[in-house]
DNA sequence: TCTTATTTGCAACTTAGTTGCAAATGTAGA
DNA sequence: TCTACATTTGCAACTAAGTTGCAAATAAGA
């Protein structure tokens, strides 16, 4: 168990039903993995990632290891924000917490913000727009209230 | 002047101009960039140009230099489409175009289209959500129908 | 043509991420 | 609880992408 970081409202117990409920072997590492996205206050990079856990003496490749596994299993959400860099977030592990959000991105500083109180609507102009296809992630980007100023 | 890819519509004498109008010095390198990325169909990775490029004696570092400096003058933008690659694209030339609209990308193909015909609106679920900052591009991701089949 | 600041090519370097493999470990079953 | 075995880890070596310093080459103005 990791200490540090925002308090985990995940228990060593919670991470650990959660990997079992995916079939994937209940390890440090993931355990680890699984508290660093949940304390963090926004998608971590896979350096950010890699930087905290390595302090606890993970290896970096188990940890890009584990990212990948726990996103191929659906438990963690890869975004793609746009500025070359992937970030991690665990995916709201029951359906009482933030549902699915867009992410706004503030292209001076590069501070992601979850904007979970928000909605989408995509509304063609015409009556014969159509979508190019299936939304999956909403990105917006623009310039953060601290660097507009 | 570099053959091959789609005829390019742009000569040498208008890629020089485009480059002293900036008041770039007008190097073989810096018009093979700007032909490149102007016979690409759509937008390019720095490795694709580099790879092209190379391949007529180009230097790889002189490439990525070109691709800022292009990029900092404001002939070439560079597309964060969101899946940690960069890309280049030649900027219009003159400003006939599409008002401000949000991009598509299917993240199975890559494919990028605009939706030219869509207005996005966020929508605060509680009257307190507040905008994190001010937006000035929308990004969605999803699958397109090509790949969603 | 000459001069000078800019740009290039090279090679060495950095950084992020990946891979192969032996050792360690989690889990199911006895 | 103990055992067996498949999975996972840590290590080290590797790859690929991009960057940097610098001497040589070159564009552009006088």
């Amino acid at each position: 168990m990791i200490k540090g970081g925002k308090p985990g409202r995940l228990t060593l117990e919670a991470a650990k039903s959660v990997l079992r409920g995916v079939g994937m072997r209940c390890t440090a590492a993931r355990i680890a993995v699984i508290q660093a996205l949940e304390a963090a206050e926004s998608p971590m990079t896979p350096g950010s990632v890699v930087d905290f856990l390595c302090e606890y003496g993970f290896d970096k490749s188990t940890i890009y290891r584990s990212l990948t596994e726990l996103n191929e299993a659906g438990l963690v959400v890869r975004l793609d924000l746009g500025d070359a860099v992937r970030r991690f977030e665990l995916l709201p592990l029951e359906n009482d917490g933030a549902p699915e959000h867009p992410h706004f991105m503030c292209v001076d500083c590069g501070k992601v913000v979850c904007m979970s109180g928000f909605d989408v609507e995509l509304k063609g102009r015409s009556r014969k727009a159509r979508s190019p296809g299936i939304m999956s992630e909403i990105l917006v980007r623009g310039h953060c209230h601290d660097c507009a100023t």
